[in-house]
DNA sequence: CCTAGGTGGGAATGCGCTTTCCAAGGTAGT
DNA sequence: ACTACCTTGGAAAGCGCATTCCCACCTAGG
């Protein structure tokens, strides 16, 4: 039993103007802030009424007839990555308390469905459109077409992480920040390294590899390795199994391996548990991101805290001021840890 | 340059229906699935000019017409806690290829904002709405007023980790599962329990450790406390360390620690560690909901394991399906790793 | 050869709301 | 007291699409 009205279908506009014994039009224009205000007696009419009604604007309709949805599109490789999740939720931050609706979609780093994705917001006639995480660059001339076009329809779009030529955003300085990070090893004393680069037709994985190996190299010093693979834990698993197997790793040698992100971080160090290796005495792991769980593992990790929330909360702030969205680029900064004491210390 | 089109105004389907020379009910037809199929000449002069002109369906138009919006709203407490970024992923799994949007709203486990995001979804006449997440159930006589509303209007609605009386969806075995982790745990040997119990006002954290410590009960054993805290990693990392200044957790006598969740089983390993506390001979450690980076940590640590993805990819499921959402219970089961090693095993 | 039934395209209506545009009433200025 | 202007509420025209009718035409059956 409904207290206030019957069910199945529900209340409109033109039911409350009814009700309030006023006309659509201004009912419209007291329940929602239009530049014309009602007298203040028909306005509490209004009000009483769609209250009583228990009202709520068909935001679809609306969106038909203000031509502007009142939502954002945000497409993440993978929601569960806590590397995606803080910037979802730094976004969500970002868009602030406008009403404005999160769209989610989550890819799987698949071309095809990221390109789904930007037509199906497309459809929905989101305001904007954030993309994050760096893509292949390549075969993406569809995506950057659709992108193009939705731009010219007045809708805004922002990178996140990755820049892209003919749209604003928010960037990390990755290459910046890994090279500090190595700076930072060299002077604890690191000498010997070796490097777990991902996989490198992503944009991220590579600059922070190239920032990296070119600070070690201006130092003069050559990583004993550096050897690609999956992006993952997995793939970070996989490649230091790799490394123990070559011999590259060994105990008694200190060898620091730098892992293009935290969740490789995370394998490399099972992996090497695994074959007997101590941590950090024979191997030291530096990751990059600073995922939260990081500081309680055991020894803690090294890493670069890169700001995923604010840099969500910039992009979600970006996108709901008027004008074409800036570029922004935030630094990262190393953060020491347990994970590499140099032997001797 | 546009390649096709002019700019500024998107292109509508009486746009492609005028150059495929044909009339916009038949270019509705050939464009999405009606039941009138048109003939295949004519369909094909259609789609061509709609390729031609880059058309987009316009969703918000579509949804007024079909009265059907091809939304779904999922509402969690923290998007970047991996609890509910897992299931978030899931559900968008289950969503599958229907063309169907996700709508996210994280809301900090604050009613107010719970009640907001519902109303914001209905607004959007979401076809489903979907409630992640154990809240205080008190005070919730709004939001759930919001929701009967809502599926009289014929909205589907679904709880995930939370019973609703008038609601279906899939449910935690949490009491359960904690009694079997409990049931293990005593196998390995262990009699002396300490348990952090979390926010009890939370129907999760209460099924959890009433499941736990009653089934120590029925095996006569006591826990030697059972302290509130938060529900978070800092949560788990105060209580920890409250227990030990307390001398309920100390050298040489092992004491296993349930946390109500693994992110305070995380927060308790490095309050135990900065205590000089070794793991698990002093203190053994077990958590709940098994999220990605535990079996990583050193020592990888035992807990609960929650398919969590399936759960939100069968809710996800559940409310693309007709009739009416069912109820569903999900059961998780014990992952036994080194954190509860018994000494001397 | 005529008619009943079926097929396929188009005109028109409506989804729920916003926003001109219009008209009526009120205010001020001369 | 009369015109000029501003205010305010309402009527009506869309926003872009789906869908119900309707009608013309075609096939088959008697």
């Amino acid at each position: 039993m409904a207290a206030t009205e019957g069910n199945g279908v529900a209340v409109r506009l033109a039911d409350v103007a009814r009700e309030a014994g006023v006309s659509p039009a201004t009912a419209s224009r007291v329940l929602n802030g239009s530049s014309r205000k009602p007298a203040e007696e028909i306005a509490d009419r209004v009000r009483v009424a769609a209250q009583r009604l228990g009202y709520f604007p068909n935001a679809q309709a609306q969106a038909l007839a203000r031509n502007t949805a009142g939502l954002v599109g945000l497409i993440v490789h993978d929601i569960a990555d806590p590397y995606f999740s803080s910037i979802a939720r730094g976004v969500q931050q970002g868009l602030g308390e406008n009403g404005v609706q999160l769209l989610l979609n989550s890819t799987g780093r698949d071309p095809q469905r990221e390109l789904a994705a930007v037509r199906a917001f497309m459809s929905h006639r989101t305001d904007a459109i954030l993309l994050a995480g760096s893509r292949s660059q390549q075969e993406d001339h569809e995506l950057m077409e659709a992108l193009r076009r939705y731009q010219d329809n007045g809708g805004r779009v922002a990178m996140i992480g990755q820049p892209l030529p003919a749209a604003g955003g928010v960037q990390l300085d990755n290459a910046g920040a890994a090279a500090a990070l190595a700076d930072e090893l060299l002077k604890l004393g690191h000498r010997r390294f070796a490097v777990l680069a991902g996989d490198q037709s992503l944009a991220t994985a590579r600059d922070r590899v190239e920032g990296f190996v070119g600070k070690l190299r201006d130092a003069g010093v050559e990583p004993v390795a550096v050897r690609e693979g999956a992006f993952t834990r997995d793939g970070g698993y996989h490649t230091a199994g790799d490394l123990v197997r070559d011999g590259l790793l060994e105990a008694g040698r200190q060898t620091c391996v730098f892992c293009a992100n935290d969740v490789m971080a995370l394998g490399t160090m099972t992996a090497v548990r695994e074959r007997g290796l101590r941590l950090p005495d024979d191997v030291a792991v530096a990751g990059f991101d600073d995922i939260p769980t990081l500081g309680d593992m055991f020894p803690s990790v090294t890493t670069v805290r890169i700001p995923l929330e604010e840099i969500g909360r910039m992009a979600g702030e970006m996108v709901m001021e008027d004008g074409d969205a800036r570029r922004l680029v935030v630094s990262g900064h190393p953060v020491l840890r347990e994970s590499t004491r140099p032997v001797g210390a």
